[in-house]
DNA sequence: TGGCCGTGACTTTTT
DNA sequence: GTCACGGCCA
């Protein structure tokens, strides 16, 4: 094919021809949905390669590692390896890469090469004693909170020391108090979290001429997908390394934006003009994904957002099936419908792995699941950290981690007493009070655990246990090569206890996990450092044409910590792999930038979508309402939506609203069917609700139906009479006489109250 | 010291 | 409905 690079745009439109052909200066590719951007971006990175620019200088940023993985994939399709001029392309995560740039200098941000990154279990951890030694007791401040500030603050590139001098009223210099002590609390563990990968990388690009200039030589052509996802530290870091040469190629749809609330910045694609003058900008606008009826109904609702770019859809595929919207009576019923509708599209000849069901939040999974399994259709959930977040996975993380990174006290104090060897809160104090007045790191403390005053003859000989191994286990590591890395996890699996600890029982639970850590040990067999890691070591010089066929070899210690580090940026997506055979079942937002033949959308109500908590603004609102788009626009053939008249969350069950999203699709497009809770009840199934309920939907229906002088019964206080309910922000407070133990008020949405029928 | 149990708090989306 | 934490008991 490459011989002749311009066979690579024999089969594309004038306008992807456009984008892929174009060489120098920057450019904008507008993509609708299923426009064909991955094809644009990797046809792309083949005609340069075809037209002489080295791979090497070509630099592809994603968002997810699969995204990564697949345009490898395909570029390896259109240009084999073995091509003069093909080595060395550096497809990556924004993330993935910028924890590399902060690998390879550590030392000038402060940190050891070995740095772990936090997870948000971390981060609370460290966030909670932030907030603890900075005295901020009063529960007011959660750690959620005070992170999500502090992520906001490092989404617009404001260290500590930026923060606090802008902050000036209460809440804000309580988050500087907050951010400054979580820094320290980082620093202390040689540790960053997401954001600093991003920040970090920012700062080593502005204050280090060096390295800037090293990567604005070295990478020529910079590509961007998922543009309209990037937040402001991601736009200036892509801005650094290409403003040299200025050939910065982003694709994006401002539509399908729904990271704003992560920090996110839809200006970055709607200015991309303005900021880079001479921007050649070429809109996609035909979908080859998708037929009629569902480009129809996603373009309908889209044109509702004020603040976008009108942009024309169209597909030549036929207008194919409308698009069923289904109505059911709960969300049994749905999952039921769900798996009814899966298993006829399966009997129509379509395969499972074709088929994806959408929601807006995680916990509508379960039901589905449920209702799955015992219908007997396959299905996986795509949620790429649930496995690295189980108890016995975290333990074994948190043994390598610590090995890797013996400053990472967060790591080190989970595994000290774990599996239970006599180590308790007194020990763990003392060890800890020992290392503070030293001056010493806590894991030097563990090593040296003989001199420390107060400890019993156990604690000291189970510590002095503990110490050895650890330095038995870093000194293989010190010594080992990569091909051992599997090796060595079952090794610290077995050698710690861990292993013993788990065999228990005969459970299906004890089975999971003995199956789960040997999932962890493939899980290492089958980890590479991707293969730009491998070629630049040294290699990279910007002015040699080629890199050299050797592979530079990996220690066991770096195999490790690029194992952890890509443990530690999965994202959802990562796990969604269509060779199983099973129907993928996800969020709406893991579900950006993947097609399926049959889409399902369960739980299309207000209150879900859009969700509650964005539905106080109108921007919020719009990106709900992108949200659901980017959803129904994943649909190749057949589109299903789904809602239930009443719905029971967090065990309180109440009658809902269908999504003011749906009566914005144009009707001709829709096909309605199912249930009306309302109307005639012979449609299979009879109303079960109390009639109070039914005649007041949405959030008034639970105080509706405890109306003063109501009988109730409460699980722990017995019979009563509700004296009165007042609204108490989104929920309501009831004021209860309770026979036994006189009046006591209580939030309506949570307390278990009971309708005593007299 | 360790494990169990009860209570209370909270519940968007994620690299 | 789930999880985390604190208190209590062995």
């Amino acid at each position: 094919m490459l011989e002749d690079p311009t066979k690579l745009l024999e089969d594309l439109t004038p306008e992807q021809g456009a984008a892929v052909s174009h060489l120098d200066g920057p450019a904008l590719v507008l993509a609708g949905p299923g426009s064909g951007k991955t094809r644009v971006i990797t046809r792309r990175i083949a005609w340069l390669v075809g037209n002489g620019i080295p791979a090497w200088q070509i630099l592809a940023l994603t968002f997810t590692n699969k995204a990564a993985g697949e345009m490898r994939e395909r570029v390896d399709e259109l240009v084999p390896e073995t091509v003069a001029g093909r080595r060395g392309l550096f497809v990556s995560t924004f993330h993935a890469f910028c924890a590399r740039q902060i690998r390879m200098h550590a030392e000038r941000l402060g940190l050891d090469a070995g740095f772990s990154i936090y997870s948000t279990a971390d981060q609370r951890s460290a966030m909670k004693e932030s907030i603890a030694s900075s005295g901020l007791e009063s529960g007011n401040w959660t750690p959620a909170s005070m992170l999500s500030a502090v992520s906001d603050a490092k989404n617009k590139l404001q260290t500590v020391e930026a923060y606090d001098a802008e902050a000036s009223d209460f809440y804000t210099r309580t988050v500087a108090r907050a951010y400054a002590g979580y820094q320290k609390i980082l620093a202390r563990n040689n540790a960053v979290d997401f954001d600093d990968l991003l920040l970090k990388t920012a700062a080593l690009l502005r204050d280090h001429d060096d390295v800037r200039s090293e990567l604005q030589e070295r990478f020529r052509y910079v590509l961007i997908d998922e543009y309209q996802d990037t937040n402001h530290a991601q736009f200036v870091i892509a801005d650094s390394i290409a403003s040299a040469h200025g050939n910065l190629f982003v694709v994006g749809d401002p539509d399908q934006s729904i990271y704003g609330w992560r920090g996110a910045d839809v200006g970055n694609i709607l200015d991309f003009e303005s900021q880079y003058p001479g921007t050649s900008i070429i809109a996609l606008g035909r979908n080859f994904r998708s037929t009629g009826h569902i480009v129809g109904a996603a373009a309908g609702l889209i044109s509702n957002n004020r603040r976008r770019k009108h942009k024309e859809l169209h597909t030549d595929l036929g207008d194919g099936e409308q698009v069923s919207l289904l109505h059911c009576r709960d969300e049994r019923h749905e999952a039921e419908q769900l798996a009814e509708q899966l298993r006829t599209a399966s009997d129509e000849g379509r395969d499972y792995r074709d088929m994806a069901v959408l929601y807006r939040v995680n916990a509508l999974s379960r039901v589905l699941e449920d209702s799955l399994r015992s219908a007997g259709i396959p299905y996986v959930i795509a949620r790429g950290t649930a496995f690295f977040e189980r108890k016995e996975i975290k333990d074994v993380l948190a043994y390598l981690r610590s090995l890797a990174n013996l400053s990472d006290e967060v790591a080190l104090g989970r595994i000290m007493n774990v599996p239970a060897r006599g180590v308790g809160k007194k020990t763990i104090e003392r060890l800890g009070r020992f290392a503070m007045q030293n001056g010493l790191p806590l894991f030097e403390a563990v090593t040296r655990v003989a001199e420390v005053d107060g400890l019993g003859a156990r604690a000291v000989r189970s510590v002095g246990t503990f110490a050895n191994s650890m330095l038995r286990w870093r000194s293989a590591l010190e010594n080992g090569h990569d091909g051992q890395l599997p090796g060595f996890v079952a090794q610290v699996i077995t050698e710690s206890g861990l292993e013993a600890m788990n065999i228990g029982g005969e459970g299906d639970e004890e089975q999971e996990r003995i199956a789960n850590l040997n999932e962890l040990v493939n899980a290492a067999a089958e980890f590479q450092p991707a293969p730009e890691q491998l070629v630049t070591e040294g290699g990279g010089d910007p002015d040699s044409p080629e890199l050299d066929d050797v592979e530079v070899p990996i220690t066991l210690l770096d195999a490790l910590r690029g194992f952890l580090e890509s443990v530690a940026l999965v994202s959802d997506q990562d796990v969604v792999d269509e060779s199983r055979g099973a129907v993928t079942l996800m969020t709406l937002h893991a579900a950006k930038g993947l097609e399926y033949e049959v889409v399902a959308m369960v739980g299309l109500e207000e209150g879900l979508l859009p969700h509650a908590r964005s539905q106080e603004g109108e921007l919020e609102l719009e990106e709900e309402r992108r949200l659901c788009y980017v959803g129904m626009t994943r649909a190749r053939r057949r589109l299903l939506m789904m809602t239930a008249a009443s719905r029971a969350v967090r065990g309180v069950r109440s009658m809902t609203v269908p999504s003011s999203f749906l009566s914005e699709i144009p009707t001709e497009h829709l096909l309605e069917s199912g249930s009306d809770p309302f109307g005639d009840a012979n449609d299979g199934y009879t109303i079960e609700y109390d009639p109070d309920v039914v005649d007041e939907p949405g959030e008034l229906g639970l105080a509706s139906r405890f109306p003063a002088g109501t009988v109730v019964r409460h699980p722990q206080f017995g019979m009563g009479t509700v004296r009165s309910i007042s609204p108490r922000g989104s929920v309501s407070a009831a004021r209860v006489d309770f026979h036994a133990i006189g009046t006591k008020t209580l939030i309506l949405e949570y307390a278990r109250l009971e309708r005593v029928v007299d």
